[in-house]
DNA sequence: ATGGTCGGGCTCCGA
């Protein structure tokens, strides 16, 4: 089983790119995250077309999830439990071929002296308290997506640049692991541990040519799904595409 | 120290 996470950076501008991708990586499940349109706007026909069933949370604009596979996503949920509804579509969630899985768009949390980081932590605490009952049913569960955070240093090309990100400020990883260690595994750095993997560059600079870039899509397993493990990696093709995302495709195999 | 590039929706915001 094939689950792969890819911030598409609007999902109608990529559409193309998207639909192709599917049909030559062929993923079993995918969770896309900054769809930027609202949910009546999702191009389902062109997915179902490539032969994948769709769970989608749109709003105008920003933010927007889903969940695509080629089985059925069964008791999906759309959004982050917590005590009052969120406003900012950046969580879905639901059962395919008995994985739990979760697309997730981590909010970005810039400028870091602003309520916008005080709603990441705030998130990443929720998520947290989500991750807990998670685990407590002891199924496999896949916490996938574009969590905007480089769990290390190792994990970014310029660290000097990024100092004050929040994507890297100690805040924002102590919240990242305090989730990981619940008991959860990144798929890709378990099964690279030392080499410098991106799945996100930014389209200033030439960035990718450089190959200057950040790892932040990420696939935490639990220990059932860590189990069953057996490969993951990233897809840079899509991201040397002409109009690309600033994102590619970040996947794992499980058994 | 700054500005470089995108997408969306509207003359600016978020990344």
């Amino acid at each position: 089983m094939k689950i792969a996470t890819w911030n598409v950076n609007s999902v109608k501008a990529r559409c193309t790119h998207l639909t192709n991708w599917l049909k030559t990586a062929s993923p079993d499940v995918v969770l896309l995250q900054e769809l930027k349109c609202i949910t009546e706007e999702f191009p389902r026909l062109e997915i179902e077309a490539a032969g994948y069933q769709s769970a989608v949370i749109g709003q105008k604009a920003y933010n927007g999830v889903a969940i695509l596979a080629k089985e059925k996503i069964e008791d999906p949920v759309f959004a982050l439990p917590g005590e009052q509804p969120d406003d900012q579509a950046r969580y879905v969630e639901g059962t395919v071929s008995g994985v739990r899985i979760a697309s997730i768009y981590l909010p970005n949390g810039n400028p870091i002296a602003s309520p916008k980081f005080t709603y990441k932590l705030d998130f990443m605490e929720r998520l947290y308290r989500r991750g807990k009952e998670l685990l407590a049913t002891e199924a496999p569960v896949v916490l996938g997506g574009d969590w905007n955070v480089c769990p290390t240093d190792e994990d970014v090309w310029d660290l000097k640049a990024m100092a004050k990100d929040a994507l890297v400020q100690p805040e924002t990883r102590a919240a990242f692991r305090k989730i990981l260690y619940q008991g959860w595994t990144d798929a890709i750095r378990t099964l690279h541990p030392h080499e410098r993997i991106y799945t996100y560059w930014d389209y200033f600079q030439n960035r990718f040519a450089r190959d200057h870039g950040l790892r932040i899509d990420h696939l935490l397993l639990s220990p059932r799904a860590a189990d069953r493990l057996i490969a993951a990696g990233v897809d840079r093709t899509p991201r040397a595409l002409e109009k690309p995302s600033d994102h590619t495709p970040a996947w794992c195999e499980l058994s």
